[in-house]
DNA sequence: TTGTAGGCGTTATCAG
DNA sequence: CTGATAACGCCTACAA
């Protein structure tokens, strides 16, 4: 089991100082081609690689890119990891991944973490206790080292950095919209708790729909989850005897488990009741019948936002500070669960 | 904006030298309570924290693992990884994710960045390209260079370190079984083409329990899918007029495409035709029916693998060379799709 | 053409 | 009690 081969000891095998052997190395033509190629050869069967923690060390920076997100098992965040990934890697960045398990104290955790030392900036959509909370001290610390943050989807309005988000609200009222389209009254809506952004915002835009439409908004039909663990019973108690024919869910879960408790009840999508959900996943996708949803376009989400955050590492220090907030379109995918046969 | 403290500024400022600070911070009772507790207070005012880069160089380790996985998009391993993070997390290591995208070329650039500085050890379950050339002389040079790599779940036979695995053979058998314990004998299999290990595993173990029952394996109701991303045609044609009464499919993706396909004939699942999958994913548990599956117990499957690594790193250096292999149990979870109304 | 020295931030050792 | 020094692996300006 040999170790890792240092410039060191390629130096002393060759009797030759360090310096060389890094000039060789880089190809300097300081260095004669004869030990160049000597260099080159012994590097290269030795299976030489520059150690990047002293890289990093030496230069300051880890070319290395720090994501925290709520939740690693969630498609929509997936989609976002794959779009950072891919403009960061093309860019000569790394990128690392946390996921702070909607715990606040992870979400710290992780940040200090990457903060010493590990990533030269972060990309981050906060906790559900983090929103709750709404204690944003670390972030602040954060940037406060002069480390650039670029938040996303789940931002917090009062700090001051470049952020991407979707337009919720638009989101919400696209979706609602396109049920009164179709002819649905009384939609109801299934949504979260208000301290989640998101969630809030997308109930904006359901209310403003039926506005548009001059239909008053019931605050009966609307269910706003708590205890998402458990939100089969609470959406069951809620749709019970309710009068509706549009449901609009700000997530995929809500709605398939929605679509599910419709079923027990009899009631048919599209036919008796259509719905509309939030977030392009997978469960949207095959579900049967598959949930028209609005998409939030993650992939291009994480390339603006990886992006951005370049844009930031690599502007000459002192520029002007400036922050942009991108707002990405949402699109709405018309599926089966709001397409009645014979439309 | 100020930039990150160091030791050597809290000496000057303190008029100390650097490494009565280090000490003081650390507690020593070398120092005198009075300069450490002067110490500290400026440090706290100022937010230090040690850098994790230096003490990496210094201390030969990272304290960090490296995950490589296939997808990042896939409900099996972002639970697996939620496994890794927990135990990683108890014992003080950090998790770094990077996700090869089913790309030979971009694990081996993974492995070489993650293997030039950033992680001790290694947890990897390999792409389908790599399964396909079987090609891991990177994951060979990484070991040589006397760093641990556990595999999970696609791993490779001819290499010689930890692994930890189900018995993919028995999940394909037990999947089959039920289906046949229910009644069903003429029991469709869709899988994988055979580079898949998996894939390959499970279509074994669904011959298997056919032969326990005395059932002829008929290569008629086998279909080796290659190209998943328009596997709904393959197997619509598949199932086109075809005489069965059970499908056995080797992950979620195929079973709710044949759930569609299915019902698109106007058969009913389970009356018709009853159907198990393979992963425990959201996709199964939320679907209607919902789907009975084989549960890989993502989650510990995880924690097994990151003690394996955990293991390794931390035994004294020139133990006994010794590699576990170790299996994690399956289990049917049984759920609609194979469970007759009246039964 | 090659080598020396200093420094990135830390800690451990040893000397004052 | 406090401080100087060396070392981790690498790079680079500046000798030689």
């Amino acid at each position: 089991m040999k170790q890792k081969v240092t410039l060191k000891q390629i130096a002393k095998e060759l009797d030759v100082s360090i310096s060389t052997v890094s000039k060789a190395l880089k190809g300097s033509k300081e260095i004669s081609e004869d030990t160049r190629q000597k260099v080159k050869a012994f590097a290269k069967l030795y299976n030489y690689k520059p150690n990047n923690i002293a890289l990093s060390l030496k230069n300051r920076k880890t070319k290395t890119i720090g994501v925290i997100i709520p939740e690693i098992i969630h498609h929509f965040f997936t989609t976002v990891i794959g779009g950072i990934e891919k403009v960061a890697n093309a860019n000569g960045y790394n990128v690392i991944i946390c996921s702070s398990n909607n715990s606040f104290d992870k979400e710290v955790l992780n940040m200090e973490l990457l903060a010493s030392g590990s990533a030269d900036g972060f990309i981050i959509s906060v906790a559900k206790e983090t929103q709750q909370k709404d204690d944003h001290h670390h972030i602040l610390e954060t940037m406060n080292q002069g480390m650039p943050v670029v938040m996303f989807d789940r931002v917090i309005d009062e700090l001051i950095c470049d952020k991407v988000i979707i337009d919720d609200v638009r989101g919400g009222q696209s979706a609602t919209s396109h049920l009164l389209l179709n002819g649905c009254r009384r939609v109801a809506l299934i949504t979260t708790v208000d301290y989640i952004s998101v969630g809030k915002l997308r109930t904006k835009g359901y209310k403003r729909a039926l506005m548009a439409y001059d239909i008053e908004v019931d605050d009966d039909l609307i269910l706003k989850i708590e205890d998402v663990s458990n939100c089969s019973d609470s959406i069951h108690d809620f749709l019970k005897d309710k009068d509706i024919d549009g449901v609009f869910a700000v997530n995929e879960l809500f709605a398939v488990t929605a679509a599910r408790v419709l079923k027990n009840q009899g009631k048919t999508i599209p036919e008796d009741v259509a719905l509309v959900g939030f977030t392009d996943g997978i469960l949207s996708k095959h579900f049967i019948p598959s949930l028209s949803t609005v998409s939030q376009h993650g992939v291009q989400m994480g390339e603006r936002t990886a992006q951005l955050l370049i844009d930031k590492l690599e502007k000459n220090e002192e520029g002007i500070e400036e922050y942009k907030t991108v707002i990405i379109d949402t699109s709405l995918i018309q599926r089966e669960s709001t397409q009645k046969k014979g439309n």
